[in-house]
DNA sequence: GAGCCCGCGTAC
DNA sequence: GACGTACGCGGGCTCG
């Protein structure tokens, strides 16, 4: 029969270890928590990897120990704990009463003699004894039955490796650092002797007792003399070495029994202390989705709806396989309305989906019972395939936490669960089914995958809304994020109309000319290779062709080959030049073509895209799957695609952009007279900056001034560096400071407003726009210049680049407000950030478009006007301006 | 073969 | 290291 074995764990030192050895881990809040984490860690790596039968948490005294009486310097060089560490302790002890393991702990006595007595006694009881420690003085206990565990670094000893590595008997250690002395616990040793004469010493004579009776053996004359004149202060420091194995205290192993670590307690502390990962590597059985029922018959349903009626909320989550809601396939639909009660209803399997909607339709149109989920938008746009429109409150999840910390995580219900909740959502690959493909799942997965989630979202909204709340964002969710939600989720659902034929022929003009292109570089560089793989492209051009690299890549991995170093290379290079034309051609055939024809919707003919309303850090919009707002406007081949966007027949595209938008809420916040006065006199504000860093009359800046003015004004609000600039314009450091300089000479308030912004954010750690949206910068104040400098940019950035976006998503609403009003049939297709795109009627397209523009220019009243520009025309690739017809102010 | 990262390129 | 915010492609690596 196996022994039984007992762990003996040097906690007190292990504080002080991981307190040292993990740098700047805090709370959001700004807690230190490095303490904390190392200890959990390593408690959870004990656990886990021997599953002690038998442990003891080995403190240090509280008082001064025995050592101070036999002598009154020991560890006296020891500077008190820092503030630091100290205010982690009782969190500590939290976690440490969390685990339900024994501690140990006397009066008088370091947590080593502990360790030495109980060692000893297990022994004596037969016990194998693992000493958990990374402390070099434990290592004399080492020997027959004991071994010795640091689980940080993960190393073992046993008597054989510690001769291995030191030459000598684990007993003989202590020994030597009598010899030796440990300035850290101030134990003096011998003067003169180091730790290399010490082992050398011992090697020889074993103890220091010994040592000093056979002192006159040693050759050396000085090290004799020495050990004759400092023998007392030896046998003191060997006094002080020694580990007591007799402390008297109840030491009885057999007592040393850890209970089952308390799960909640310490769900509870890690939510608190933000320690999301560690909830994750514990893998929590998740206590969701319990109470969910599988609702497979009509009275199950009926009631289910009864239920929902009583708690007068529910929240819901659409099982959606791949695509557009407006599209995919929809396979089931969960629901809960308390907490440990809720359903999933699989749809058209059991039940048909006339008879779901038939009794579920009530409660979705019911204003009365509030709606939670993760993302009401696609559980709307679901909805809406079965004619159902969602109406009550909306609670949605991922909307809220963004709100709160836009930047903090992705936002996804897996995260804000394990942040808030500290649960973990089991993932399709969990429950057995292949990854990303959660409608595929069998439907008793279905039912834990969408229970857990519905059941997750209705337990977490609570919090949510009172933070949001607490930090005053509750209008910003309520009057702006929501209702554009709804608008989104309108824009998404019309679509927009693409002409098929057009993009199919464009793609086969783009083919064959890139086989031309393939053709023509194959020869220059007489070998095919893959054009698109920088790699071989870099081998091609620097290694076979001996051009001259000009740059790494950025992770060193190998010669860039981007844009820049290309076009710098096509003079002297001809192949180099064919290469970025190819590289162009193809992007534009496998983003824009390709990827836009497989998205369209084959009965209408339009494409869906997603509008994101919580990824952007400073509050913008994001589009995906495609991305409409990256589509090419610049060169003839760019405006090819938009030409592919289309109305339908009788119908024209109107676009309003809102003209400077950026540098008008930099004049409206920094309240500059110059730049103010320029808006307000409405000059090319271009112009004007580029008439005051040359120096000259606005009418003599040159078409190349300006553009580089244009370089400058963008630079601000991207809080550019003189360096940056420098390159951006070609030209020297010197310059482009001298530039800057008179930048600001001129836009003074504007230096004071950047200034100031950058305090702001360091005092309070975020930044906020016109609205209210709220994006925490924690690295303002980090240690670290390049991460630091990387933070002061996002600060100067989000409140100008925000408040374009808190103005836009404004006048959305009110446009789609003044258009019902008005009864105009208008429809918004897109929104690209300071621009909407919209179909009109072809007859309706003047009362629109000034409707448009009154509605977008008055949306809120800045110090700087804002103006918007009018295009319309047959397809996005062939707008015209519109003229301006009416003032409005 | 799936998933992920890198290098690159498109937009505002 | 040096310009803010996004999405997505092809290549190529890792992992199973």
């Amino acid at each position: 029969m196996q022994s039984k074995k007992i762990y003996l764990l040097d906690i007190s030192s292990y504080i002080y270890r991981a307190f040292h050895a993990i740098r700047g881990l805090a709370s959001s809040q700004g807690f230190p928590t490095n303490a904390v984490y190392g200890v959990t860690n390593m408690l959870l790596k004990v656990l886990r990897e021997r599953q002690p039968q038998y442990v003891a948490l080995v403190f240090d005294s509280k008082g001064p120990t025995f050592r101070h009486e036999l002598y009154a310097d020991y560890k006296s060089h020891r500077p008190p704990m820092p503030e630091e560490l100290a205010m982690q302790l009782p969190y500590i002890n939290k976690i440490i009463a969390g685990f339900h393991w024994p501690r140990v702990q006397a009066e008088g006595y370091e947590a080593d003699d502990l360790i030495c007595t109980l060692a000893k006694a297990a022994r004596e009881k037969g016990f194998e004894v693992e000493i958990i420690s990374g402390d070099k003085d434990l290592l004399p206990l080492v020997g027959e039955g004991v071994v010795m565990w640091d689980p940080m670094k993960d190393v073992r000893f046993d008597v054989e490796t510690v001769k291995e590595k030191y030459g000598l008997g684990p007993a003989e250690l202590m020994e030597v650092k009598a010899l030796a002395g440990d300035p850290s616990d101030n134990i003096p040793g011998v003067p003169g002797i180091g730790e290399k004469t010490a082992l050398k010493l011992i090697s020889r004579f074993h103890t220091v007792e010994n040592l000093l009776a056979h002192v006159n053996e040693i050759k050396e004359k000085k090290l004799r003399e020495r050990l004759k004149e400092h023998a007392a202060q030896a046998r003191l420091s060997r006094k002080l070495v020694q580990l007591k194995d007799d402390v008297p205290f109840q030491a009885d192993p057999e007592k040393l029994r850890p209970g089952a670590p308390d799960r909640e307690v310490l769900r509870q502390l890690f939510i608190e202390l933000e320690f999301t990962k560690l909830i994750k590597d514990l893998g929590f059985d998740t206590p969701l989705a319990e109470g969910c029922r599988l609702i497979q018959n009509e009275a199950e349903l009926e009631a289910v709806v009864d239920a929902v009626r009583q708690t007068g909320r529910m929240s819901l989550f659409f099982l959606v396989g791949e695509g557009h809601p407006v599209m995919a396939r929809i396979a089931g639909l969960g629901l809960f309305w308390r907490e440990g009660e809720g359903a999933y209803i699989p749809l058209d399997q059991a039940l048909s989906t006339d008879r779901i909607w038939q009794k579920m339709g009530p409660l979705w149109s019911d204003a009365a019972i509030k709606k939670i989920g993760p993302d009401l938008k696609a559980a709307r746009l679901a909805g809406e395939r079965f004619g159902q429109s969602l109406r009550g409150d909306y609670g949605d999840i991922l909307l809220a936490s963004y709100l709160l910390n836009p930047a903090r995580y992705d936002q996804t219900l897996e995260n804000v669960a394990l942040h808030y909740l500290g649960v973990n959502l089991p993932g399709p690959r969990e429950l057995g089914g292949r990854p990303m493909a959660a409608a595929h799942l069998p439907l008793a997965q279905a039912r834990q995958f969408v229970g857990s989630r519905c059941e997750a979202a209705l337990k977490v909204w609570p919090t949510l809304a009172a933070e949001l709340e607490r930090d005053g964002l509750w209008p910003l969710y309520q009057d702006l994020e929501l209702p554009l939600l709804a608008t989104l989720a309108r824009m998404e659902s019309r679509g927009i109309l693409v002409d098929r034929l057009f993009l199919e022929q464009f793609g086969r003009d783009l083919e064959s000319q890139m086989q031309r292109l393939e053709k023509e570089i194959y020869e220059l560089a007489d070998e095919e290779f893959l054009i698109n793989s920088p790699q071989q492209l870099g081998r091609i051009l620097f290694d076979k062709l001996g051009y001259a690299p000009q740059k790494k890549t950025k992770g060193k991995t190998g010669y860039s080959t981007d844009m820049e170093v290309l076009q710098s290379l096509a003079e002297e290079a001809p192949i180099a030049g064919k290469v970025l034309e190819y590289r162009s051609l193809g992007k534009l055939k496998a983003t824009y073509v390709d990827a836009l024809l497989r998205l369209i919707n084959p009965a209408t003919g339009r494409i869906h895209t997603t509008f994101l309303q919580s990824v952007a850090a400073t509050g913008r919009l994001s589009s995906r799957d495609p991305n409409l707002q990256n589509i090419p406007v610049r060169g003839e081949m760019g405006s090819q695609i938009r030409q592919a966007f289309v109305p339908p027949p009788g119908w024209v595209l109107l676009s309003a952009d809102y003209s400077q938008m950026e540098l008008r809420l930099l004049a409206h916040f920094s309240e500059d007279p110059v730049l103010l006065q320029a808006f307000q006199e409405g000059v090319d504000i271009h112009r004007q900056t580029a008439a005051y860093v040359f120096n000259i009359h606005p009418e003599l800046v040159s078409a190349d001034m300006r553009r580089q003015a244009k370089v400058i004004n963008f630079g601000i609000i991207y809080g550019m560096s003189p360096f940056g600039l420098a390159k951006q314009l070609g030209i020297g450091n010197r310059l482009s400071q001298e530039f800057i300089q008179r930048y600001f000479t001129k836009y003074s308030y504007v230096k004071a407003y950047l200034d100031g912004t950058l305090e702001k954010a360091r005092q309070q750690g975020w930044v906020t726009t016109l609205m209210g949206r709220r994006r925490q910068i924690p690295n303002i104040t980090s240690a670290n210049r390049i991460v630091r400098q990387e933070a002061e940019r996002a600060a100067i950035n989000t409140p100008l680049q925000g408040s374009a976006a808190d103005i836009i998503k404004k006048a959305m609403l009110d446009i789609e407000g003044a258009l019902q009003k008005e009864g105009l049939a208008a429809g918004m297709l897109l929104q690209l950030h300071d621009e909407l795109l919209f179909e009109v009627p072809h007859p309706e397209l003047a009362a629109t478009a000034a409707l448009v523009r009154r509605v977008m220019e008055k949306v809120v009243l800045l110090k700087a006007p804002l103006i918007v520009d009018l295009r319309s025309g047959p397809n996005w690739g062939e707008m015209q301006p519109m003229e301006r017809t009416e003032q409005f102010y």
